[in-house]
RNA sequence: GCCCAGAUAGCUCAGUCGGUAGAGCAGGGGACUGAAAAUCCCCGUGUCGAUGGUUCGAUUCCGUCUCUGGGCA
């Protein structure tokens, strides 16, 4: 961690700016980049996902992006496993590493220390009780997670069936509770001391979303589709994680020749849905609290030294 | 110029057999412990185009006007 206190995580919503400010921070402090993106891990899928160009990765070594191919499987949990060995390896080089990516969920179990254990069982039941779910419907599975973990329950809508049959797997698989499990998993707490940054347009969405419309017009320029065609000319199954990225599946009606399928509609659509992700961000950012806003409206370099300044001077942890 | 159809929420429209109105989308808020760019929950007052008339009461019925489509000349 070098002679700083703690390890710096830079967030905000898509398209504000905050991959910028983590590199000009990287090159002033000899860092490297750790991204937390659940979609930059795909190999092939660059311009869609905004992910850095071959220039800023010359410039600063990036890691965590391009670490598997579309179609295979990856979660929070290999996430965490990789993020914390890469943080090792930067640190034992003595070089600092600057954490920076939009992905609620993988930040939030970083800075919540969740501890996920490998439980592979729970992936079968989870599988079984798909199977249920599609044949008969939710409400027998729900009422039997009412049953043995009525707290989970209460906090799990029926119709997040997603969730109700990941609550009541876990239980099948392991014998403990969804929520017995989601407390021991926090027992250690956080792994590292971080702070978090994130570039600010809470007041402003209306600048944000004009950002986001502009850039998707770029990406459109850069050769979107291209990505696209590539991406699913692919044998993988279209339910992976990465056929849901935004600015990916918006091209399918033009590229399978749908009635009303065009590129202006795919456009069209791949800005709603960014500007939709946008604003679920910033939920996920208001929930966890204690971060630290950075002014959108100077340089990335200004960015990155007033972030600098914050780390030295602030000796807490966002945790 | 004539005929027809419209004019209702930011947009597309529904509706009120006359008692001041509601869907989808957009927009906003929220949840989040193994797919998370996913999954899910909650939020609807607007001169019902303008103006006269009938009526206890008109956004609704009738007249006139304005605008927008479409058709005929």
């Amino acid at each position: 961690m070098s002679e700083l206190n703690s390890i710096p995580i830079i967030t905000g919503p898509t398209a504000s700016g905050k991959s910028a400010s983590a590199l000009e921070l990287c090159k002033i402090i000899g860092g490297e980049l750790v991204s937390c993106d659940s979609m930059q891990i795909y190999r092939g899928l660059d311009i869609g996902t905004a992910k850095a160009t071959k220039e800023e990765q010359e410039q600063v070594p990036h890691h965590l992006i391009d670490i598997v191919e579309p179609g295979e499987n990856f979660s929070v949990r290999i996430f965490l496993e990789k993020c914390f060995e890469v943080i090792e390896d930067i640190s034992s080089r003595g070089k600092t590493p600057v954490l920076c990516g939009g992905t609620g969920q993988y930040i939030s179990a970083l800075r919540d220390g969740i501890n996920y254990a490998d439980d592979p069982a729970a992936d079968k039941f989870t599988e079984l009780l798909m199977r249920e779910y599609e044949e008969n419907g939710i409400i027998d599975i729900y009422k039997r997670l009412v049953e043995v973990d009525r707290e989970a329950a209460s906090k799990i809508h029926p119709n997040n069936t997603r969730r109700v049959i990941r609550a009541l797997a876990v239980y099948l698989a392991t014998g403990k509770t969804f929520t017995q499990r989601n407390l021991e998993s926090k027992k250690e707490g956080p792994r590292y001391p971080f702070t978090t940054f994130m570039i600010d347009y809470e007041d402003r969405r209306d600048i944000l979303y004009d950002r986001i419309n502009k850039r998707v017009d770029v990406m459109i320029e850069m050769g979107l589709l291209k990505e696209a065609q590539y991406l699913y000319s692919l044998p993988i199954d279209r339910k992976s994680t990465c056929c849901q990225a935004i600015g990916y599946k918006e091209f399918l009606p033009y590229i399978n020749n749908e009635p009303g399928g065009s590129i202006e509609r795919a456009s069209y659509e791949i800005k709603l849905n960014t500007r939709h992700y946008a604003k679920k961000q910033l939920t996920w950012f208001r929930y966890m609290k204690n971060i630290n806003l950075i002014n959108r409206d100077i340089s990335p370099i200004e960015q990155a030294g007033t972030i600098l300044d914050m780390l030295k001077t602030d000796k807490k942890s966002s945790m």
